[in-house]
DNA sequence: TTATAACCGGAGTAATTCGCTCCGCAAGTT
DNA sequence: AACTTGCGGAGCGAATTACTCCGGTTATAA
């Protein structure tokens, strides 16, 4: 990111196919799950599978720098997020960014990546600027009481994918695609307005806690110990 | 369904083998998507390969026999909320009834199963149904008013997989299921929160088209006509 | 007990799909 | 021309697939 001065037109070339090859990726993901193959991911991006190997030298180091860049996003969007002076704007914001992006494409890979220190402290980063976001929209009492941070992420995750758009993708459907995405803001848009402080009878069932998202990512990495809290 | 009478243990074994298989089915495909091969749908119902094929000749036969089942779900829900008193718990219990079965799970198949005439039948009849409760909460003016039939089977589409515990459930995290099962239901009472009439503002985009469900489960039989309208 | 029928689980099979390597080729630079 | 740089995809061994087939187990009958 430092280092992208182009040295000439073939490094530029270089540059498209590694950001066609991650959006790739992502939709790819989403449409086929943990199973989805690399031929797919370099035919959905239009490129040679010769081109994905020689950025990436296995499956598993793309999909590791694809959810890096994810945290990335998902915090760039909670930073933009908190500057937003409205409370409500700037978490509503956040939400719809971070479904947008394509977070649930993560979830199936969830347990097959190594999970880096990096990663691991973006994540502890990202828990924090989201309890600041959901702090804020409580004290300004704009957000249900009974909601927490980890309801969020769990609303970010389930609507991370769209599985009409993934479906229509794959059948090469161009013409719908559109509307299918158009559909996906709305039904997110509804679900948004769910989390407004004008609704008063309380959710069911206890607040969730964040082993939902912790024991997730473990990967044999014996790291169990809750490395975040979700409150402020 | 006629012919439940037992005549002995081992039609009753057959019979609840039976129903492990669609239920690990649904399961399966929720967290595998299409791939989902049947050995790990034999094994998520604890029964052998053989048993399986006994009773289904081929894997899209299985599927195809889900699909229905999910039909039938659907329409038998909908007749219950269209029973209920309140327009408002009528279609809320509905929602959520759909989205528990897992609907969702019907979405990575849709392009690869036969459509029979009956399913076509009961699809034209639950779209039926789906209008009849919209239609009904609108006159009560209990639903935003732009909500349309085709917003809310989105919804139930987009709630009718857990990607939390559909990963849970495939590493095998059976203290943790009961867990993502009750936030899941917490994040889907949000959704429909955001569905009730108190929200003035008006939802993003135009209302969607039904073509997004009609035209995905064409799979090459030229069916491409308008087979139902959502309107009242 | 033994014979029979009904149903079970899963090893085995051919075909497909997978991740990945390797090499011939086109484009830019000197 | 010669050299460099990045490209696409044929091909390979390994893994996975849908499905078949058969030996074992349980319930009933004589």
């Amino acid at each position: 990111m430092t280092e992208s001065k182009r040295r000439g037109p073939r490094q530029a070339e270089a540059e498209r196919n590694d950001r066609a090859l991650l959006r790739a990726a992502r939709q790819v993901l989403a449409a086929d799950g943990g199973h989805a193959s690399v031929a797919a991911i370099a035919a959905a991006a239009g490129v040679g599978i010769g081109s994905l190997y020689r950025r990436y030298r296995t499956k598993e180091e793309l999909f590791q720098r694809l959810a890096e860049l994810s945290l990335d996003n998902w915090n760039q969007a909670a930073e933009r997020g908190l500057a937003e002076d409205d409370p409500w704007e700037g978490l509503a914001s956040f939400i719809v960014t971070c479904a947008e992006f394509g977070q649930g494409s993560l979830a199936p890979i969830a347990g097959t990546i190594e999970v880096t220190k990096e990663m691991r402290a973006k994540s502890d980063r990202s828990d924090e600027l989201l309890a600041a976001l959901v702090a804020r929209a409580h004290q300004a009492r704009v957000l249900r009481p009974d909601v927490t941070a980890v309801d969020i992420s769990l609303l970010i995750e389930q609507f991370g994918r769209s599985p009409a758009l993934d479906q229509l993708r794959k059948q090469g459907r161009e013409d719908l695609i559109q509307a299918a995405a158009d559909a996906h803001k709305r039904v997110l848009a509804i679900a948004v307005d769910g989390l407004r402080a004008c609704h008063s009878r309380p959710l069911p069932g206890n607040p969730p806690t964040d082993q939902l998202f912790t024991e997730r990512w473990a990967h044999e990495t014996g790291q169990s110990r809750r490395a975040s809290s979700t409150s402020a």
